[in-house]
DNA sequence: CGACAGTTTAGAATTATTCTAAATCTTGAC
DNA sequence: GTCAAGATTTAGAATAATTCTAAACTGTCG
């Protein structure tokens, strides 16, 4: 378990910070979980992992500390499918591979390509989801 | 109201036919609800709007035809955010627009783009969507 | 007709998320 | 330091979205 680091620590305060929230431990706790594993869990597979290191941390905490997260662009929130949304630590511009079979979501480097947007929009957040087989599951 | 047609039935019956589904009168009048107001309806909504029309019309039977849509290749299923999924009609590639201020969805036409993905994906589907502020919601 | 597979139905059950009210913590003013 | 204000956490209830279940119905084929 990679131990947090007084640079972590400050760049998750200045970022709470700058929209107006602390840094609790839950919020570092929660952070923490995304970072220990990139597997883009759901708000409840958050919730396992974070009650590991802190028994008494709530449900509703969670969600709060994921909003509170995304809020503040430390993480992102990926709707991959029906079900449960999920969320990645990656702030890269990035898009996401959702195998059909095993259900991983795999982040996946896009070439940064200008959208041209009818006129009058005003994009705020991109978000590119693959379909399909993963590279295990296709070769069954 | 547009009455149906013949044609339209018959594409309705070969494109389920071809995934082993039946062409049912509640399968007609959901698909129908989809075609009549392109606003991106989530199942909820499908759901108020065929009972308009055929008032037995069950829950689970929407979810079950918009299913049987989507796995015949008739609709598709877009999740643009947290909460119910949306269903549109337009099986022409493209992406989708969610507002965030007044929660509307738009098509929007995309340039075909070659997406190079890593070796072994198997693509299947792709859902770009571009969150922010629409036109109207923008001016304010 | 009669069996069978597919479908629909109402309602229960499950899952995902949000809300609520009380308790706790932090911070800044004094 | 003390205290009030505001932010945060907590457990559990409430709501929303979706799926499941079992029984009834439908259409097709022998």
């Amino acid at each position: 378990m990679k131990p947090r680091s007084h640079t972590e620590d400050q760049h998750l305060t200045e970022q709470l910070g700058a929209t107006g929230l602390r840094l609790t431990p839950q919020r570092q706790q929660v952070y923490d979980v995304l970072l220990q594993k990139r597997d883009h869990p759901t708000a409840e597979e958050v919730f396992i992992r974070a009650k590991k290191a802190m028994p008494e941390i709530s449900h509703a905490t969670v969600y709060n500390c994921l909003d509170a997260l995304v809020k503040s662009g430390l993480a992102r929130q990926v709707t991959v499918d029906r079900g449960a949304t999920r969320f990645c630590p990656n702030m890269h511009e990035h898009g996401h591979f959702h195998c059909d079979e095993c259900e991983a979501v795999i982040d996946l480097d896009l070439p940064p390509q200008s959208l041209p947007l009818p006129r009058g929009f005003k994009p705020l957040r991109f978000e590119f989801a693959v379909h399909g087989l993963c590279p295990d599951c296709a070769k069954k």
